[in-house]
DNA sequence: ACGCTATTGCAAAGCACTTGCATCTGTCAA
DNA sequence: TTGACAGATGCAAGTGCTTTGCAATAGCGT
């Protein structure tokens, strides 16, 4: 069994414990998800998918993202233009870095920044729910280090 | 002069020396984000101006907030709910703390976040150019400190 | 005061997303 | 397997926010 079928399975799994059932399309969906190494919108999801079901609808699509991020199969982001993109939350908590030249999603984890927006806020007298973090940058054009892919 | 009037007359001299018009729906509509304290979107501004001047439009609202923006004479921000705010651009930059129960937005800065974002982007390769940073928090009930107005 | 052209108001359009409704289809029981 | 019910789907229409085409209006320099 593959990573990619691993997921949708779990995502059938997460969808019958909460007792949804697991229709043609929601499978459909499920793996184009798993297979996205990126960030797609429900378009771009759509498109894949109709590659391989030219039936399935674009309500469709928005209304399986919803189910998907009420059972927390999914996070939902949306960036500087507002529309919401999608990726699978089989993973760990991580913020997004733009580049504002490519518009690629470059994924990045901070337990420092964790900690201090979990201080900045309690200091206003505030418990932290959750947080949105997104950096815009430009690639550095000598000696780049660090690059991730 | 007061604060408010000043502030008006900054958006005036920054439109004139950009060559624009300073019409008299631009001068309420600067005069209105200048009283604002709060983060009103498109609406809440032209509800606000529109009860001095009735026969303003939303759209006018609209293309005074993209040409305030382009001269930098205001932010707008996109919180969850995806709709555009706008707060006046003279004052330090910070970020924002949305009460997830009563939705009040609270500013706030932190070099030392400021300076970690950096160290961030500069490890994945990065400059960085801005950055969105929203902290969503609970109002914490007992001995509350460091409370903001 | 005159004229050029930016700006405005209005209505229509654009866009992402949602929803009403009739039809279809998982799923569970027999 | 079959039957039946409730959930899911496709389509088209509807939302809500924002933009835009166009004719009329009004700043601003001369």
């Amino acid at each position: 069994m593959t990573a990619v079928e691993q997921r949708v399975a779990g995502f059938e799994g997460q969808l019958r414990d909460a007792g949804l059932r697991m229709t043609q399309q929601r499978r459909l969906i499920l793996r184009v998800l798993a297979e996205a190494d990126d960030h797609p919108d429900a378009k771009g999801i759509f498109t894949r998918a109709f590659a391989h079901d030219p039936t399935l609808s674009l309500s469709t699509v928005y209304r399986t993202m919803k189910v998907l991020e009420t059972q927390g199969a999914i996070e939902r982001h949306a960036f500087e233009d507002g529309v919401s993109r999608y990726e699978h939350a089989d993973q760990e908590h991580h913020d997004h870095l733009i580049d504002v030249e490519s518009g690629e999603v470059i994924e990045f984890s901070s337990d420092a920044i964790e900690e201090l927006q979990r201080r900045i806020a309690a200091e206003l007298g505030y418990e932290l729910v959750r947080h949105r973090l997104e950096l815009y940058g430009r690639k550095k054009r000598p000696g780049t280090r660090g690059k991730k892919g």
